[in-house]
DNA sequence: ACCTCTCAGGTTGTCTGAGGAGTTGTTCTG
DNA sequence: CAGAACAACTCCTCAGACAACCTGAGAGGT
């Protein structure tokens, strides 16, 4: 039977497209409290825990909260904007910069927090990047990237480690395009290496000042040739 | 643990955070099933409307799909979720870390493209934020929180503003509870103020490593605070 | 052998009633 | 007038009951 759309929907579903436009059209602004269970279970004409669920949805979905004993709040009018979307429109080198500052001071955190498994982790990184000298463009770009995040994820704060992941999918379209631009693997299929390793070892011996120091030259020069291919 | 410590959390959200945990590690692949309410109730220890409060939230959120008669069904392993979502259920601690580190750095770059009009727009804003001393403490973290979206706005990368945007609602919150926790504001009521004038000075005079310093210095003393209320 | 129908068991959907726990504004007290 | 105590509200959690619905297995007919 095809007749899938012919369901009528559950009443939750009901509830939340009612509060959804409600809410989307400034009936209850951003920061006010809506009214209590018992009032919208009235005046949408269903039962309590149908009301609570509808609210859980619309919760799960960012649109309000609930906090106990003082009732449940709207904090945003309609599903925020797509951040990855954001960082496709955005210029690449844009990005490059911002990711250069967020992983410069990451590397100084990664320096004084990291564990021996985090070490141990950079030098098998350290080692794929190596051997990846010996493939395409994007895979050497791949494990250059993954470098990068082994570094952040040393820093160990979820947080930074998400923001840096936000970033991967915009920053490998870049370098790829760069890599393949500026030939910048014809004469050497494996460039940066030596900066990639003493920055390894800097972060290994809890140096902060000379993990940034080297990270930060490494990247700035990718970001110069950025800008001038952009 | 964090902020979020100051108050336990309820039993739907742990429900949800486990089933959330339990489905990005792949434990229910997408397409299948997931347990029955009952059976979950009892795994959770949780009553069986808590159980499918929970399962509304991921279903608002997009990560789950019931069907009556049939199941509840996983239809994204990876949280199609926004990134305010994410920072919203982050600990304010490590917010306020990774703010840290890219403000501070974004104040390097302030201080070597601010333009005149930036540094007027600072000038207001520490002018805003010492007139904010006489008012409420949420009144005067915006104008601290504005001041400090001044110098990001100030390093003229819109992808750096936009991120700081990001960050602004979480942070907004965790400062406020933790003036009021702490009663920062008991004795001075306006706290910092010689450290964000230095800055704004620093800034003005193109002082890169000055202003950074000086900003380091002032956040890493809120993030202790931070740290220790959680 | 194949198809259809029926049906039992399990699943989600919905409602009600009852307390527990937290917040907030008011009222009372010293 | 300031602070404590209270009452009224709110959301949170559970248990139980029944309805609506889907699925798969088996009976029965072709």
């Amino acid at each position: 039977m095809a007749l899938g759309a012919l369901h009528r929907s559950p009443l939750v579903d009901q509830a939340v497209e009612s509060l959804r436009e409600q809410i989307a059209e400034g009936r209850w602004p951003v920061g006010t409290r809506l009214p209590g269970e018992t009032t919208l279970a009235k005046t949408l004409g269903v039962g309590r825990s149908t009301v609570r669920e509808a609210l859980r949805a619309l919760a799960g979905a960012g649109l309000v909260q609930a906090r106990q004993g003082a009732g449940v709040f709207v904090i945003a009018t309609s599903p925020a904007e797509d951040w990855t979307a954001r960082l496709r429109r955005a210029a690449v080198a844009d990005v490059y910069e911002v990711r250069m500052l967020v992983e410069v001071q990451a590397s100084r955190l990664a320096a004084r927090r990291r564990t021996p498994d985090d070490v141990t982790a950079l030098h098998a990184a350290l080692e794929a990047r190596r051997a990846a000298a010996r493939e395409s463009d994007a895979a050497f770009v791949d494990a250059d990237i993954a470098l990068h995040a082994a570094v952040v994820a040393a820093a160990h704060n979820p947080v930074l480690t998400d923001l840096f992941a936000e970033f991967v999918p915009r920053l490998r379209e870049g370098l790829v395009a760069l890599v393949d631009l500026l030939d910048l693997r014809a004469s050497d299929p494996n460039p940066g290496d030596d900066a990639h390793a003493a920055f390894v070892g800097a972060v290994e011996r809890g140096d902060a000042d000379g993990a940034g120091r080297v990270l930060q030259e490494e990247l700035e020069q990718t970001l110069d040739r950025l800008r001038r291919a952009g």
